[in-house]
RNA sequence: UCCGGAGUGGCUCAAUGGCAGAGCGGGCGGCUGUUAACCGCUAGGUUGUAGGUUCGAGUCCUACCUCCGGAGCCA
């Protein structure tokens, strides 16, 4: 990778760029840009952003960006230019601009900076996001000529891609996915904070699990061990206690050496948790909660869909109620799938024994059986973590649920109610072999007016990854953790 | 950790054990409506690393490295 850099560095054209830019009236000299306002250059036209070009037809305007791509035409060329809100069409006609000019921009490489001012006109044959009007070029500047970019519009590999990721967030794809992400992170909030939740923050940093199953980041905390958060849980049902219902929203951490499409290892995660909530009333928020995200997404994001190529007809169709099964009735769906399979790999994969969690081809063929995300309640006690409320006449079973997105994403969230009696919640803490010392302060929410309670984390990258229809949740953060990635 | 797959030009990939190639990108030239434009010319290689078999290895064998997919675990 370095060395592909420093050959770019060596290339004489950059150097022969610079000895024409110094005829144009940019001079060579970035103090004297027309950056980032265009006032004392020459041009006094508005400085507008490509997502409301069409509010300026048949006006001169200017727009700052980057040059996405490039079709050069002899006498004419078309530069995609790009500034963060679209990509717009821009051209140029050799006889309507100075020579210097018309041949500065025939010179520009992909990703190169620049200034353009030009009348905006409506035309069909305009391609771009959103598309449809194009910029006749009046007059451009230069800001920087860009190296050789590796990044071309052709297909690339996914380590290419992952090594390039500071500059792979440009393309238009990326783009569209880190936008949605922006808008499902931003809809969470606005919801939680418009139905009474409030957001009470939970350390990074903690001196113990949250939960004893998972593996954790180890950090060195002056002379202790501490740990990054792998959930805001514990903190979170004592903040309940005192604001009633309550969220935490952050990074969460697992060291968990997961090589699937399915993991990172630093994912962002948000947590209601609800005092005087039982299961069911945690499968009515969820799904009230869930259908608004997506109905957000949707109604904001046609655009971004349509970059994505995603089939929204199953988004669509995502509104309360979703359908609710239990553990047992699930098992017994996936028995039964397994025997009228004829595939005995595929048998293999959905056979399974009651007591075991499921696999993600489990997970996959459940939600492939409904149209819209499917509750499963009450799992095992033995699989689910020490703090579940264990169900009243069946304690093999616990009041736990998770919902599973269709078109085979598979888990996107996972709650119970939480045990409240303090007998049993020692009782758990003993028979799992946690350290009590460490739990003192969450057994004491236990002595002081305890209630029943309950809630859940979601998962906001395999959320984006279902919304937007990827195939892996690598793209769905800007600069994603895993197993064998954390650069750059 | 286990199972499977892949490492060849900047990128994506070809190449029966017998002359290492194409497309894109780069450079030069042409073209007034391109949509991942097109046409001509051109530069660009220690085939992941180290051994081995062979007259001859990108190709076969051994070890190692890296990445990808899946399992387990989970959001």
């Amino acid at each position: 990778m370095f060395s592909l850099f420093s050959k770019i560095a060596e290339s004489r054209r950059v150097d022969h760029f610079y000895t024409r830019l110094a005829h144009l009236r940019y001079n060579g000299n970035h103090e004297k840009a027309c950056f980032p306002t265009p006032k004392g250059c020459s041009s006094v036209t508005p400085t507008v952003l490509i997502a409301d070009l069409h509010r300026y037809e048949g006006q001169t305007v200017t727009v700052r960006g980057w040059l996405y791509d490039r079709t050069d035409k002899g006498k004419l060329q078309f530069l995609k230019v790009r500034d963060g809100s679209g990509i717009a069409q821009a051209v140029a006609f050799q006889k309507e601009l100075p020579e210097a000019t018309f041949e500065v921009l025939r010179s520009l490489s992909q990703e190169s900076s620049l200034i353009i001012t030009g009348t905006v006109r409506a035309d069909k044959r305009a391609p771009g996001y959103p598309g449809g009007y194009e910029i006749g070029i009046s007059d451009a500047q230069v800001i920087q000529i860009a190296d050789e970019y590796p990044i071309t519009p052709k297909e690339h590999g996914v380590e290419f891609l992952m090594d390039h990721r500071h500059l792979w967030v440009r393309s238009s794809r990326q783009w569209a996915i880190l936008r949605i992400r922006a808008t499902v992170i931003n809809t969470i909030r606005n919801w939680l904070d418009d139905n009474g939740y409030l957001l009470v923050d939970t350390p990074i940093i903690t001196p113990a699990a949250g939960e004893s199953t998972t593996e954790l980041f180890e950090i060195t905390y002056f002379e202790d061990k501490a740990y990054l958060a792998q959930t805001g849980q514990l903190y979170n049902e004592a903040n309940m206690m005192s604001f009633g219902k309550v969220y935490c929203f952050g990074p969460t951490f697992r060291s968990e050496k997961s090589k699937t499409r399915r993991h990172l290892t630093e994912f962002w995660m948000v947590e209601p948790e609800m005092a005087f909530f039982s299961l069911e009333d945690l499968m009515d928020m969820e799904e009230q909660f869930i259908s608004a995200i997506v109905g957000r997404v949707l109604e904001k994001h046609r655009m971004e869909l349509d970059i994505l190529e995603r089939d929204t007809t199953f988004l669509e169709r995502v509104s309360a109620p979703f359908p609710r099964i239990s553990y047992d009735e699930a098992v017994a769906r996936l028995n039964k799938l397994a025997a009228e399979t004829a595939d005995p790999e595929q048998q293999a994969a959905l056979r399974i024994e009651w007591g075991n969690d499921f696999g993600s081809p489990h997970e996959t063929a459940l939600t492939q059986q409904f149209d819209r995300p499917v509750f499963v309640y009450h799992y095992p006690t033995a699989v689910k973590a020490f703090y579940m409320q264990p169900v009243a006449d069946r304690p093999e079973v616990c009041r736990s649920v998770d919902l599973l997105a269709p078109e085979g994403y598979g888990e996107i969230t996972g709650g119970s109610e939480r045990i409240y009696d303090r007998d049993l919640i020692e009782q758990r803490i003993a028979h799992i072999g946690i350290n009590r010392e460490n739990y003192a302060w969450y057994l004491d929410l236990r002595r002081f007016g305890s209630v029943p309670h309950a809630g859940f984390g979601l998962g906001v990258e395999r959320t984006v990854a279902w919304l937007c229809g990827l195939p892996h949740i690598r793209e769905t953060i800007p600069y994603p953790r895993m197993l064998k990635r954390m650069y750059p």
